[in-house]
DNA sequence: GCCACCGGTGGC
DNA sequence: GCCACCGGTGGC
């Protein structure tokens, strides 16, 4: 009774529609680039490392009791995640609490590394982290800037990969008049989208997070000095 | 007591 | 200056 529509997505939310991530250049997964040389060498360097897919994958544990923690907690799954970003859980192997894990949340287009779910809606909601960006906070939905995108002047270093070519059927100037969502099992694939009563397609849905994604992250927050 | 979060620091 | 990591605290 599920496994027509919702039953579970492929691995690859953002991947499928048009397959750009461009993360390419900064290496995303691979921070070997950089990483301090551990000391102790402990191996834990690869192996105790766990990288997981946001979004609805963790079906296997069907534990979800508690759907209604608080404020802290309240991830079991990752569901609260936006499809396409990676957790990736980082043991401690020095100091005092080596062993304890840390949480880091990567975001799909960019790569650009979170500590925490706090931090995560921070920057969906205003398209820029707190920390480690003191200025630029002009990063607002502006669909102009999208379709001149082709040539703009926009200085960004090179550190952040050319925006991804938005292969996306989401139309910017015509959005959908009202979106309802609804939850359709709690801690499980989080809501749904409907316009009026017509179920949003999945691949659309995949479209808009695409969208927004793109958005929030073709900003220019690395305009240093 | 456990867990998530954030500050601060040291290394590169 | 940036980034990764650890320490410590507050909330549950």
């Amino acid at each position: 009774m599920s496994d027509s529509v919702a039953g579970d997505f492929p691995p690859d939310p953002l991947l499928a529609s048009g397959a750009f991530i461009s993360s390419a250049g900064d290496g995303t997964l691979d921070s070997s680039a950089k990483r301090r040389p551990i000391q102790g060498g402990i191996g834990i360097s690869g192996s105790g490392e766990s990288v997981r897919i946001g979004m609805a994958n963790g079906t296997d544990q069907v534990n979800h009791q508690t759907e209604s923690k608080s404020r802290k907690r309240a991830a079991p799954g990752d569901n609260w995640l936006p499809p396409g970003w990676r957790v990736e859980d980082k043991i401690r192997t020095s100091g005092a609490t080596a062993g304890s894990v840390d949480k880091y949340y990567y975001e799909p287009n960019t790569g650009r590394k979170f500590r925490s779910r706090t931090e995560v809606l921070y920057y969906l909601e205003h398209g820029t982290s707190k920390r480690g960006t003191k200025k630029a906070e002009n990063t607002y939905f502006n669909p102009d800037h999208f379709e001149g995108q082709g040539s703009n002047r926009v200085t960004r270093t090179a550190t952040v990969p050319p925006p991804p070519p938005p292969p996306l059927d989401f139309d910017f100037k015509n959005p959908p008049d009202k979106v309802s969502w609804s939850m359709a099992n709690a801690g499980e694939e989080g809501w749904i989208p409907n316009i009026g009563d017509v179920k949003v397609q999945d691949s659309v849905r995949r479209d808009w997070s695409t969208a927004f994604t793109f958005i929030t992250s073709r900003n220019p927050s690395k305009v240093s000095a």
